[in-house]
RNA sequence: GCCGAAGUGGCGGAAUUGGUAGACGCGCACGACUCAAAAUCGUGUACCGCAAGGUAUGAGGGUUCGAUUCCCUCCUUCGGCACCA
């Protein structure tokens, strides 16, 4: 007897599905499109671990799935190939990234050709081939054109012992990764990408997303929408003029100070040549400097110092000193705030200085009030608070006035504007990094912006430079680059040295896959319409708020360009669940990495994808364990030696007909909803309940089918051993007879005070008296209904009768 | 602190809209085959109890004939955000 060999059966298989190009897919004419896509990994030199086979295995057996409905489905594979691993691996070694990314690639596609997943390998993409990242650039251009990409002062990492930039996952509480020095603040000219100019589309079209509702909530707070006012204000003396963004105008009556973040360019000017000056600005820098070593803890660092200014009577109520306090945040509204007794953190702050404070509104409790009025407790946030001010708004609910607030001190008032802010910022696209797409600009003589035109893309990424660290990017070290930039613009013009974030490049690179690496245009309108939006696209929930909001950020710039349809890029979202390694994520510094290698020489693919699978639900992961994949080999054994080796044609049993129908309603309810456990069970049970019957040759192929998405080498070598035709996965996927599924007799359960006491069975076409009376009738019933008539009998259609005495 | 998800046997986990809790698998025990072991196959396996029966889905309460499922309070774990005025 032979068993089932993978190592003989699985390459064969993946021979074949190559050979036959069964995976191309026909992108120009596809009649039913399915575009499923999984986030592209990056091609680190370290193998395939189990956590990408978590990822992979399950997301092909639903792309399989689907293919089997009929789809043309699309599985692309590509890789997210920029990055700062690679740059890190060349400044210990001098290994060029190019060529170690090239290798890591390679290797890649082999091991990922081994789960014998059905990617359409000839529309893959690699983000650092020049042929990739011209259209990184050219994006670039188009929001450079658009005037959504701008330059501005912005704040960098940088660590003064390495004499580098570094990006936020290599700040160790607020200590350099590496050497382990205090990170710094630096400020360089850098650019951004408005993306809060799509703030408000971002947030409106989140709920027509199939998306878990997790995610969404993750973006709308990322986001953060809040709606205010803009409060006029004057600096008395000076006569500066601000705004002041308020999101809680009822209190505006209760505003007796005003903070203004330590980075803010009018402290200085309000203390320059006073008396404040020195004590002044030495706080505003031991504030940068401990907010630049990260070493700020919100709860505790409530501090601040008095300018000597205020601002100018406001509202009539007296004017308003000004305080450089370290918990204003510069970069969210306008980064000065007025501040009142009604906000948790401007009470403590005032309590701390002796800063006089006025509530305005109070508990309906005249003793609670009185705390209040006393300032024993900041009391804010309660809907039910009853308005003291302003006097127009005298007795009513804190709750209720917010709108008729805002349209007062708009309208009646004249100092403040309706106004709405978001948390979300721009987005800063500049890296000083070598291994990224260079930023298509170059600067005149003196010092201005210009495109790089279009006909010189890719405009590319030099190789002469220098990878080791010195605190400038390493594109400033190349000749080459700056020989290119003079040759085709002129005498000292200057390119840009900036690379920009790997997050660009995945941006669009869904878009980029139905191009077939077409060097001429970005994207095709018909193929775009007929493809996007992504049916199903699966990845890590890592990505919610910075890869997943980029991507649909730049979707609806594109189609404002007027180069796509689409404004949403992903229409279905799922996460795959994390796997851990006794509790803690897969690292190789924690060196608990797991690597599929040896499971996959003994047991083969399909037995540790199916393991995977069966762990349980795929959005859920888990902690990893081999104890138990024991009982998947057993399965692929067990299937091939019934249905593969002593299957003999014969005529279904009776009960091997409905189990099958019952086999396929469970596996495809199981399917449609990625609960892949419970198909593989259900496999399972169907296997249990039919071993040593006999059963047709029909029936061992419709189990070959439905076993397909899940275990596609051992399908194929299935049914090939059945005389199928062709592939199992070009088969259509099977459907059940639901009247098959209706037995004869019905079991009920029978209840009595909500105690199981019985069970009784009846045919299938019993009235409910019938069924009433034989539950009656059960000796055990009888026993607990001791005799008494029951006052209350319920009956579900089906299923239980339920007896109350 | 705020937002979100989850807590079920020794373990991973199952349970349409509230309707027989523990499917399926692992492990374990016993048995068959074997000189023996592995592999394989069979039987059993939530807990307490000799049994009748009772108790069980993180804890406590509520709604209900009936709650893993709905409501309230609390605990624990995980994920995210964190002075956003």
């Amino acid at each position: 007897m032979r068993d089932y060999d993978p190592s003989t059966v699985e390459p064969k298989w993946q021979k074949r599905w190559e050979e036959a190009r069964v995976y191309n897919t026909d992108l120009k004419n596809a009649k039913n499109p399915y575009y499923s896509l999984v986030m592209f990994p990056y091609p680190s030199g370290d193998k395939l671990h189990v956590g990408h086979w978590y990822n992979f295995a399950p997301a092909d057996s639903y792309s399989r799935y689907m293919r089997m409905h009929g789809h043309q489905v699309f599985a692309p594979m590509g890789f997210d190939a920029f990055g700062l691993p690679a740059e890190n691996f060349a400044v210990k070694t001098g290994t060029p990234p190019a060529k170690s990314t090239a290798e890591n690639v390679k290797t890649m596609i082999t091991q990922l050709k081994r789960i014998g997943t059905m990617y359409d390998w000839e529309k893959m993409v690699n983000t650092s081939d020049p042929s990739y990242y011209q259209w990184t650039q050219w994006l670039f251009l188009q929001m450079f054109k658009n005037k959504l990409a701008y330059k501005k002062l912005g704040n960098v990492n940088f660590c003064p012992s390495c004499q580098t930039v570094l990006a936020n996952e290599q700040v160790w509480e607020g200590k350099c990764e590496r050497c382990g020095s205090e990170v710094q603040q630096k400020a360089l000219s850098q650019w951004y990408w408005k993306i809060t100019q799509y703030a408000q589309k971002l947030l409106d079209n989140l709920p027509g997303l199939d998306w878990p509702e997790k995610t969404k909530i993750m973006q709308k707070n990322w986001i953060d929408r809040s709606e205010g006012v803009n409060i006029r204000s004057r600096i008395k003396d000076l006569g500066d003029e601000f705004e002041v963004y308020d999101s809680v105008p009822q209190t505006f009556m209760a505003q007796t100070f005003t903070v203004i973040a330590p980075e803010h360019p009018l402290v200085e000017k309000m203390v320059k040549g006073t008396a404040q000056e020195k004590e002044v600005m030495a706080f505003v820098e031991r504030i940068k400097k401990k907010k630049a070593a990260k070493r700020f803890n919100f709860m505790e660092d409530v501090e601040g110092v008095f300018t000597g200014r205020s601002v100018d009577n406001p509202f009539g109520t007296g004017d308003l000193p000004i305080w450089v306090a370290s918990f204003v945040v510069m970069e969210y509204g306008t980064g000065i705030v007025h501040c009142s007794a009604h906000d948790e953190r401007d009470f403590v702050f005032a309590k701390k200085y002796g800063i006089p404070l006025r509530p305005v509104m109070f508990p309906a409790d005249p003793e609670e009030a009185t705390k209040v009025r006393d300032l024993e407790y900041c009391y804010h946030k309660d809907p039910e608070a009853i308005m003291e001010q302003p006097a127009a708004f005298k007795g009513r609910k804190w709750g209720e006035v917010r709108g008729d607030i805002i349209t007062f001190m708009e309208k009646d008032l004249k100092i403040a504007k309706r106004a709405v802010h978001y948390r979300l910022r721009d987005w800063l696209v500049s890296r000083q990094r070598y291994w990224g797409a260079p930023i298509p600009i170059v600067y005149d003589p003196d010092g201005n912006p210009h495109p790089v035109p279009e006909e010189h893309l890719p405009w590319l990424l030099p190789t002469d430079v220098e990878f080791k660290p010195t605190g400038k990017s390493p594109l400033t070290y190349s000749k080459e680059f700056i020989e290119r930039t003079e040759k085709i613009f002129g005498k000292w013009w200057r390119p840009e040295f900036d690379t920009m974030d790997t997050f660009v490049c995945s941006s669009f690179y869904y878009l980029r896959y139905l191009m077939e690496n077409d060097q001429k245009n970005f994207i095709k309108k018909d193929l775009e319409k007929n493809w996007l939006p992504v049916n199903m696209y699966i990845g890590g929930p890592e990505h919610a708020c910075m890869h997943l909001i980029y991507a649909r950020f730049v979707m609806m710039a594109l189609k404002d360009f007027g180069f796509v349809s689409h404004e949403e890029p992903f229409q279905k979202l799922v996460h795959q669940g994390l796997i851990t390694n006794k509790g803690a994520k897969m690292s190789k510094s924690k060196g608990n990495v797991v690597s599929p290698d040896s499971f996959i020489d003994r047991h083969g693919s399909d037995v540790f994808r199916m393991y995977l699978m069966f762990m349980g639900p795929f959005t859920d992961g888990g902690d990893w364990s081999d104890t138990g994949i024991k009982g998947t080999d057993r399965f692929v054994q067990r299937v091939w030696r019934i249905f593969g080796q002593d299957a003999k044609d014969a005529k279904d049993a009776k009960d091997v007909t409905v189990e099958l129908h019952r086999a396929i309603k469970k596996v495809t309810d199981s399917m449609e909803k990625m609960h892949f456990n419970t198909a593989i069970s259900a496999l399972m049970e169907f296997l249990n309940a039919v071993e040593g019957k006999a059963f047709s040759n029909e029936t061992a192929k419709k189990f070959t089918s439905l076993l397909s998405p899940i275990a596609p080498h051992l399908s194929e070598e299935l049914w090939e051993a059945l005389g199928g035709k062709g592939f199992v996965i070009d088969q259509q996927w099977p459907t059940y007879d639901p009247k098959l599924l209706v037995t004869d007799t019905m079991i009920i359960a029978v209840q009595v005070n909500g105690k199981l006491r019985g069970q009784v069975e009846v045919g299938s076409g019993a009235s409910e008296s019938e069924i009433l009376g034989a539950a009656k009738a059960d000796t055990n019933v009888q026993k607990f209904l001791g005799g008494q008539k029951p006052k209350k009998e319920i009956y579900i259609k089906g299923k239980l009768v339920s007896l109350v005495v």
